[in-house]
DNA sequence: CTGAAATACTTGACATTGTCAAGTATTTCC
DNA sequence: GGAAATACTTGACAATGTCAAGTATTTCAG
């Protein structure tokens, strides 16, 4: 691959981190930061769902995690229960408020969207999305689940 | 646009988001930090620049920038000088020794694109590419200098 | 069966990163 | 000439993330 690639392909990555760093500020506007946003998107879309295993596929902290998984519960977005099979763990589900919570940031998530598209012709937009889901194709099959470097 | 295409959008989005935190990763092994790589892109790719137009364009708080140029300058990666014409301005100029700074951590950013990259055919490279200047053609038309909401 | 090692989670101490508002110097413009 | 605006700095602080040691439980080699 040529430098000159290269540099085409920083450019977008640059573009894209400059357009989700506007998307995300829409997000803060919501009672969660950004890392507790993802913990409540993980904890809503993962079955049975462990500390640990939301640790490995966030990549984040296991103390960190800890604290914001108990904050969760102080707040009664989340419970959790030890596990009977090994004591050690602890089963985590998500409360009806937390999903409520969990709406509201989809949606405001949802709306930034939006905005994003907003004045972009039917035609444009089915053209962008499916260049998305080609970059996505194209480089999946090396970062399909993809935590480490 | 349809809740449909929406979530097309926002997977695209996690995925990328993704994909940019391991790329990032790469670059936390230099001495700078994300913000400051950025200010130090900044310096070394705008003409005269000045802090606030730093600021602006990378929309990042006045006085935590002000405290990274001035730790740049204290590592001598950077000089300031008053400009003459209004003394409230200060002109930035990227020592030799920032510029070598600045290369390094391009060709880690560079290496890790290629790292990205790697198995993927020519012609699936270019299409990717394609694809990439085909978004950023889209939506630059509404983010072209976006820097707000 | 026992005890050393491994696993799951917690906690304290701390470093880094980012934000807010007040402060100084200079310029603009009525 | 002086109030308002602009460019930058500084102090205080809040938010975010990291590291390592600590507790409880389980696994597994001997």
């Amino acid at each position: 691959m040529q430098d000159r690639d290269i540099e085409r392909i920083r450019k977008f990555n640059r573009f894209y981190t400059n357009l989700i760093g506007i998307l995300d500020r829409h997000i803060l506007e919501s009672p969660l930061s950004l890392s507790e946003a993802r913990v409540l998107y993980e904890l809503c879309n993962a079955d049975d769902p462990t500390a640990r295993q939301i640790m490995l596929s966030l990549n984040i902290d296991e103390g960190y995690l800890s604290r914001i998984i108990n904050r969760f519960i102080r707040q009664g977005l989340v419970k959790k229960i030890r596990s009977e099979k090994d004591r050690r763990v602890f089963l985590l589900s998500v409360t009806a408020r937390g999903k409520a919570q969990f709406q509201k940031i989809n949606q405001a998530s949802s709306g930034a969207v939006q905005t994003m598209c907003a004045g972009l012709g039917e035609c444009e937009t089915q053209e962008m999305i499916s260049m998305m889901e080609g970059i996505v194709k194209i480089l999946s099959k090396k970062y399909e689940n993809a935590q480490a470097d």
